[in-house]
DNA sequence: GCTTCTTGTAGGGATAGCCCTACAGGGTTG
DNA sequence: CAACCCTGTAGGGCTATCCCTACAAGAAGC
């Protein structure tokens, strides 16, 4: 029996995963969480094999709660689910130590087959984004402004798109407000962008909001 | 029995709703789509009592595809389900004819009673959202929000949107920069957004950049 | 005609954020 | 392996911006 965890902000969506699951036979749900530290609060007394994880939960969100799980002893797998499948955005997952990237476009079939294949150590993409993945990442040419930004910077350039201030930036990633300061300056001539206008303007355009 | 139709373009996400439909034994899915397109197509030869819409779908979207529900003979009722729990999107989406809206965060066992509250010719709201629309929404507007900006207020909204600073905004119109805050303030209250990344999205949403 | 709302203007004081600078660790390269 | 660049971190000090408040002129309601 594989047992999971389901990590999703969206009740609605959480239980019809939690559904969908149920209905594997060889598949378990043994808990749930609807964000980022609550989801690692629930780990220290749940044991589980894969942990489904969506990115884009609030707060701590879903690509930095990554370590954090992976640090833990005798840590689960983890399959994350995203909403916007960005060859950009998976590449970062897997970076972070993901076993596999499942869109929420994809067959549920596929889903459970994921679950299956990372519970057993192995890992798992998405067909449709491992094609677009090679394309995209794979070749040299032409690669976006934003593949140059570090991680850092890429966590701070998506909270400052969706309007979170310079401060609670550090507080959410614990760190001073100058070092965020700093993070967003380097970002911004990366991206040669002169105000955050423009910042939102470039994560709309590339569809990165 | 009560014969729903799902239309959302995720997949996983429709198959979860599915299964959570399936749960009550009064409700039926008959049917589903993952496009505006489809829908309409799909209602062309299966009857049901209710839809249940995702607004955020591509192509023709959810918004657009009510008033063409509503003008088929004998048109399902449209249970309006969204993850942006938007007052003014719940606004617009009640105002194209929908019988309810919930968002994605509530109970699932609200879905369900909505499912069947809109069967019954009834309307819903999520809760939570009718009471930011009683405060945020005057009902009544069908007017885009930044038609309530004075002549003043939409000079400073424009630069602002192109990523002009307070200061210059304030030499550029031979003014205090205090009084380009005042009004700066003053739009940002009228068009219901707290951060400057918010008022380059609504620019851009509009068509006005 | 008196009150209330909206708009344009701006000050005082507090805070957020920018600019410049710094330093350490890791990677790269000549 | 030494010099350099990139990244992550942050302090000091200055400026931009916000928040609250105020007031006058015109519009609007009653």
């Amino acid at each position: 029996m594989i047992r999971v965890l389901v990590a999703e902000d969206h009740t609605i969506v959480r239980e019809g995963i939690k559904q969908l699951i149920g209905l594997a036979k060889d598949l378990l749900v043994v808990g749930e969480a609807s964000n980022g530290e609550q989801l690692l609060e629930t780990l220290r007394h749940v044991q589980c094999e894969v942990v489904l994880l969506d990115i884009s939960m609030p707060g701590v969100n879903g690509l930095e709660a990554i370590p954090r799980i992976r640090a833990l002893n005798n840590p689960p797998a983890i399959l994350v689910l995203s909403m916007h499948d960005e060859a950009q955005m998976a590449a970062r997952a897997l970076k972070f130590g993901a076993a596999g990237y499942a869109t929420k476009d994809s067959d549920p079939a596929l889903l459970l087959m994921a679950i299956r294949k990372v519970a057993a150590g192995g890992r798992y993409i998405d067909p449709d984004l491992a094609d677009r993945m090679v394309f995209e990442v794979g070749l040299t040419d032409e690669r976006p402004l934003h593949a140059l930004l570090s991680e850092r910077e890429f966590s701070v350039f998506e909270r400052l798109a969706q309007g979170v201030n310079v401060n609670e930036i550090a507080q959410q990633l614990a760190l001073s407000s100058k070092t965020i300061s700093t993070h967003k300056a380097r970002l911004m001539q990366k991206l040669h962008i002169n105000s955050l206008a423009e910042l939102v303007k470039y994560a709309m355009e590339h569809k990165l909001l």
